[in-house]
Parts: C-alpha cells; structure tokens; sequence
DNA sequence: CTTCGACTACTAAAATTCGCACTTTATCAC
DNA sequence: GTGATAAAGTGCGAATTTTAGTAGTCGAAG
C-alpha cells in the first residue's frame, strides 16, 4: 500500500511518514501544493494525507484537481481550521475522512487503516491472505498453512508479494508492478523485476505453497492456485 | 443504500433517520443492542450507525459479533465519551469511522455519504461478451456460458477477439482488422491473420461455443452467431 | 449445364523471434 | 562484513510469423 502525505510543516510530515512505514506503508512526502498535485497525478498512490494550507496550493484546490482527474486514491483531510462548513465543503468535494488539527497521530494511524482496510474480509488487516500463504505485515514473515513452514520476506519482496496478494487472480501488468514497488520515477530498463519474481517464487516453492505467480506472456503476471 | 441506526435516544435516532431518508437511503432503527444485533446480522445493510452506550447489549460487543459473523456492512461508531483509548480500540475492531457526541447532523450525513461512495472502481468494463461468448479482460479467459468451459487466450489472439466483439455482427474488411491488432505500419503481406483466424476459431470450438467468425469473400470478416 | 482455371480462404506445421526465468556478478546500506 | 538490491548474462520455450499445401468459391468458356 501506498500513502502520499502533503503537508508542508516538515516534521510532522516526517513523524507521520514514520509511523506509517512502520506499518509496512510505502510513504512518499510532498512539502507544498504543486509537488503534491504532481504525485497525485501519478494515480500509483492508495491513500493521499492531505493538508489544507499549503504553499503554491491550497489543499482543497488540490482535491479539486485530482478528483477531476478521476484519480482513485482515497483522500483524508487534515487542517487547523475547521468550521462545520469547512468540512462538508471537503466531503462534498470527495474527500473520505477528516481529521482537525491538533490529533494524535495514533488516530491518524488508525483512521488510514481504516480506509485501506479491505471491506468485509481482512478486518484486522495484519495478516494478508491467498490461499494457503499467509503474510504477515507486522513481521514480513510468509507463511504456509498446509505445511506450517515460514520465511521472512524483505523489503522488495515483500512490496511484491503484497500487490500481488492485492491483485490476486487478476492479470497486472509489468508497469504497474513497476509503480508500485520501485516508485514512478524508476528506469524499468533492467529485468531487474523478473529477477525479484525469481526470488520470491523461490521462497513461495521452499515452504511448500502451491500458490505460483504466473507470467501471462505480453500482458503480466497473474498471482493463482497451481492446477495439478 | 440501506442503514441501520442502533441508538437508544429516540429522538437522536430519529433525526438522523429522518435526514438520511431525505438523502433517499433506506433506513431502519434499533432502539437497544440486542435488536440491533438481530438486524445487523441480517446482513442486509450497506452501514450501520452504532451508539456505544446501550441497553442490553453495549455497541462494542455489537461490534463484535458482527465481526465475528463476517458482516459486510460499514460502521460508522457514535459516543459521547471519546478516550483515544476507545477510539483505537474500535477501529482496531473493525469501525469505518467514529464520530464523537455532540456532532453536527450534517457531518454525520457527510461521513456517511463519503462512506458508501462508489470511489468509481469497478465502474471500467472487466467483461465483454458476444451472445454466449464472455471474454474477461483482466484474465484474458474466454468463457462459454451455455457449456461452462473456458480457455486462456494469448495477445494477439485476443486482441482480435476484442475487435471482433467491439464490432459483432458487422463486417470488418482485414486492413481494419490489421490496423488494430498489428499497428498501422505492417508489411500485411503473409496470411498472418488467417493464422490467428485459425486459431481464434479453433479455441472458440474448444469451448463449445456456437459463435463463428465467418469469412465475407473479398470483403472481410464477421462475427455472428452460426445457425443450424 | 458442366468443367476448368484462377483466385481466395483455411489449416497444419516448420521456422523464428522475443519475452521470460534463472543465475551470476556488482553495488549499496547498515 | 553481511544481507539486500540492482544490473548483466544466458538459455529456454511459448507466441508469433512464415511457409506450404489443401479445400472451397466464382466466373467464364465450352
């Protein structure tokens, strides 16, 4: 999952930042209203944090924008002022929470879970699932229900595995993998992503799962159960 | 759009019934926990407006169970006493969003309608189909309705059926059928196409489809459904 | 009306290409 | 130094392209 904060007061954009990497997030930070737009845009994003007052442009001008660009990442509002009208302006504009300045971060925390939760399943969303392969967030640690056996996942991998667990049994192509795991701005010119896919098809094979990430030539790759 | 209020204050709950039900959603009330329970677990609801504080069975133990029972609707927590202490432990539980008392009525219809915005996903198509043919466009799986069997298509094979389904029952000359499928600058001097005709055909039969792509002579190609 | 030739369409199979998988080597961060 | 990440190298095989041979259609001439 991945979380863009707008927020021009650096160190809270920083504390926020952190708290959420803690939680397996990738985190991107912009400090004002034009860079902030220019991320957005991207669409790559599951979640923007978004600040109201702002340099170069406001917070609500920002919304305007990408909502127009039918951008699909949720938006949590976060401002000082706050009069009732304020608030239904941002709502109104498409806005999914909105959290008044001053808060605990803790509750910040607790309300991006909230959004990025996968309705219905997942509740407690520490541990993702498919199948038999269960991954924990908190841990990075795979494991295998059928034969009990666990690894430990790093970074890459697991931002892999995750988009994938997320997208399961739907084709994705290599850019989007691409965006989602190294960043918009990356060359994408060495097969450095299949070389990953090797290493985490690797692990998935030692602890037993048969879950397999298939190529499907020309279009991607396709997270399924192995048919044999 | 259906929602279920559990608050005990009639007169609270019945405002915000009133409200919602002028905003065209469906809206029924439970005056304590055990009731709400009982329609909460009906599982009918898109979201659900829960009180903390209520006889005979508290909001959080509601919460609970609905958890438990793998209910689907969104829940939006109403209170008056707000620690953030009972704050995380409710979204740790599974809440959507949780408003403290007193609240603006208007903020609370605004959090519900951002709640239950449609986020415009599954707005795209991830289906085309041509009588008893569907193709699904994230798997590249061709399906057959009437027998139930489905086949993986490759690229350029699908590509092709796209055109053909996006064209149905008229008929394409092969230039246009060329243009589409190999880009505009192609030699078109073997019978390429007539190869992937073939196979397109062979693949549709496999399934047991009675969609044919007949030949117009010196025409072009069309894509009907075959009659006898 | 029939027959023949020319042309178009179809399919099977061989040839080729190119995407992908995996390994190895280099670089980076802690 | 150790483990993670990035880049480079190599071989395989499925998808694509090409080739070639067969079947079917049409029209004109006998």
């Amino acid at each position: 999952m991945r979380i863009l904060v707008v927020e021009d007061e650096y160190v809270l954009a920083d504390l926020i930042a952190t708290k959420l990497k803690n939680q397996k997030y990738q985190v991107d930070i912009s400090l004002d209203g034009q860079d902030g737009l220019y991320n957005a845009l991207s669409d790559i994003y599951d979640l923007i944090i978004l600040d109201i007052m702002l340099p170069k442009m406001s917070g609500v001008e920002l919304l305007k924008e990408i909502k127009k660009n039918n951008i699909k990442s949720k938006v949590i509002m976060l401002t000082a002022k706050s009069t009732l009208d304020d608030k239904l302006d941002c709502f109104q504009k498409g806005v999914n929470d909105y959290v008044t300045k001053p808060f605990h971060i803790e509750e910040l925390l607790a309300r991006v879970n909230a959004q990025l939760r996968n309705d219905g399943k997942n509740v407690i969303k520490d541990i993702l699932e498919y199948k038999d392969l269960k991954l924990n967030v908190r841990t990075s640690t795979l494991t295998c229900t059928t034969t009990n056996e666990a690894i430990n996942i790093p970074y890459r991998e697991y931002l892999l595995l995750e988009y994938f667990i997320n997208n399961k049994e739907q084709i994705v192509s290599k850019e989007q993998i691409y965006d989602k795991v190294w960043g918009i701005n990356s060359d994408f010119e060495s097969n450095n992503l299949e070389a990953y896919l090797s290493f985490l098809r690797k692990k998935i094979k030692i602890i037993g799962s048969n879950v397999q990430i298939k190529a499907v030539r020309g279009l991607g790759y396709k997270l399924e159960e192995s048919n044999e």
